[in-house]
DNA sequence: GACGATATATCCGTGACGGATATATGTTCG
DNA sequence: CGAACATATATCCGTCACGGATATATCGTC
């Protein structure tokens, strides 16, 4: 993918970066453009243009993402989640909990909760 | 940091990347030496020599890990958590579940996961 | 019409990733 | 014994994501 990692993106069960997915799920719920993203984001994990629109860029090459074609301000650029996106998103998801699952087992507990 | 990830590494609440969070993790339940850890994790998550041993001088440098300075076998070197690897991966499982629930509350369903 | 928020785009330095390669010792088996 | 393979660590180096800085333009508002 991403992911900080080689050709995370596009080479199948690769994990996602953490600016990816946070991109993918920002979508998750709907089309946004760049600037809505990275507003939805900011609070999680801050992020400058250059990794978000370099982050698209690699996301669109990848068709996790489309634009949509349709605006409501000239500057704005939609885009939403293709198919293959929402898969990722599911595979990371799964990805996390298989890892949370093995964490556990070993006994690490996650801050602020309490035994 | 790591994580293909600026300065993830020390830089507190940083994402781990896989590689480094596996790593921590395969020394959660005990001390192990590197390719005792490459075991481990391989099923999981592949991983070749350059990433296993750059990411073990990394976490040394960070503190995050620390060699025991005992071996059965003159050629292993085994290495343990220090406390702050500890913090990082018990970080690092808050982090992950509380992307695991903003993705649940996006209507993502990890695969594999039945309704 | 000045100013700040909105919006996108590009540049580029830094550094993690990870395959390839080198080297050496332990083990196994014919 | 010796060949072959597993164990074990170390280093090199090309590639590419990250992300701050910067540039540019439009919108809203006072």
């Amino acid at each position: 993918m991403f992911d900080g990692m080689g050709k995370t993106l596009a080479s199948g069960p690769s994990p996602l970066s953490p600016a990816v997915f946070s991109i993918l799920l920002a979508l998750a719920d709907g089309e946004k453009h760049g600037y809505g993203i990275m507003q939805e984001v900011r609070d999680h994990a801050p992020m400058g243009p250059g990794t978000l629109y370099g982050s698209l860029d690699r996301l669109l090459a990848a068709c996790l993402i489309e634009e949509t074609g349709l605006t409501d301000d000239e500057r704005r650029r939609y885009y939403r989640l293709t198919g293959a996106g929402r898969d990722a998103l599911d595979a990371e998801a799964a990805r996390m909990q298989a890892n949370l699952a093995r964490a556990r087992r070993k006994g690490i507990k996650p801050i602020g909760v309490r035994a």
